[in-house]
DNA sequence: CATATGAGTGACTGTACACTCACTCTTCCC
DNA sequence: GGGAAGAGTGAGTGTACAGTCACTCATATG
């Protein structure tokens, strides 16, 4: 009894979290979908009976990202106590943080943006940053101007990690850093950057 | 007569530019360097007489793209009046703007943040990223606060431009692009056009 | 048992691409 | 004129990859 035998149904999503983790490495073009079928154990063959194409199995991951940063957001607001829009906006981005902490999300976000000249991959992309948006604002109930400002810090975060800027000593990536952790018990961006640190 | 010949030399920084908007269009992997070299109108044999690798000639246009970006933060700071801090700042992101108005120096910065997992690119991308933020830092003279939340703007705006956001009507896209116009005369976050210039 | 359905794969195909090489043509200097 | 130095290219080579196909094997049911 070498493999035992699951349904597609079962297997789809097993592929899909596969994919994530493929991709979040080396990129849309980076990543062969022989990659992402090694990462799921199983023949590239069976990866094109599961999905139609490469791009269909990228948009996959993408959606699935979305799924988990949406839940990671609504879990964030549902642990804090504070219910000011800046302490929701403040619960969802440390929710956010913890989610990132193995980067694989993150990454798929900062590959899929350059992806997006593809047309189905930028739909997506855009379906995902507007699921967030709108989450963000209506849950949070901030301002327009308080959301922006969470979503930017959200994309200085991709910079950060990206870079891998965090346990950077030089000045500069310090200044990029500041207040943001991605190990798993650090918080992220400080809502009230009015008058910050000194320099 | 068909071709002035020139030297290579004077050819280098020619190629550069094109390696700039090609791989701005379609990414590092996406593009070919015969796709650079019939943008630059030479063989792409030549290409790799001019540049040791596709690797090095992506290099080169990012270090390029920092020249520029670096620059425009200077001709702003000389162009305004106001020299507080956050006058400082405002007027980096007005001539920032300005700048990538035909989006090329932008998208390169997008897909290069994408390519990061290559070794010589990633460390390109950050002396980038240094040299633009230490010199918003000592030439604004603005906490460290500030200057993070300059790049987290400047980083949402790659976002906007990227997906388009700055001309779709949704109302999460409105959000996130508040303050933020890409067409030529206008302006980001809360600067005005202080220049007397005609159409 | 027979036979159907669907899981899963090895071996291919066609194409695209990074990089090389042998070569030609131009310019310049003697 | 001759010939060295360098600009510039056409025609490759080797490899890697998206997608296909014909097939095997497991399970299910009558």
């Amino acid at each position: 009894m070498r493999t035992k035998l699951s349904t597609a149904d079962e297997r789809r999503p097993l592929v899909t979290s596969a994919a994530v983790a493929a991709f979040a490495r080396t990129g849309y073009r980076g990543t062969t979908v022989a990659d992402v079928a090694r990462e799921a154990g199983i023949s590239s063959a069976y990866v094109f009976k599961l999905f139609p194409s490469k791009e269909q199995l990228f948009v996959g991951a993408l959606d699935a990202c979305f799924d988990q940063v949406v839940d990671a957001l609504g879990r964030g607001v549902e642990a804090t106590t504070d219910h000011t829009p800046e302490g929701l906006l403040d619960a969802m981005g440390l929710a956010y943080a913890e989610l990132i902490a193995d980067r694989s999300l993150l990454m798929l976000q900062v590959h899929a943006q350059s992806a997006a000249e593809v047309p189905e991959i930028g739909a997506a992309l855009r379906r995902g940053y507007a699921r967030v948006t709108e989450f963000a604002s209506t849950r949070s109930g901030a301002t327009d101007a308080a959301v922006q400002r969470f979503i930017a810090f959200g994309q200085l975060c991709h910079l950060v990690v990206t870079l891998d800027l965090d346990d950077a000593p030089e000045p500069w990536a310090r200044t990029l850093a500041l207040g943001i952790r991605h190990p798993v018990f650090g918080a992220v961006a400080p809502a009230e950057i009015t008058e910050g640190g000194a320099s």
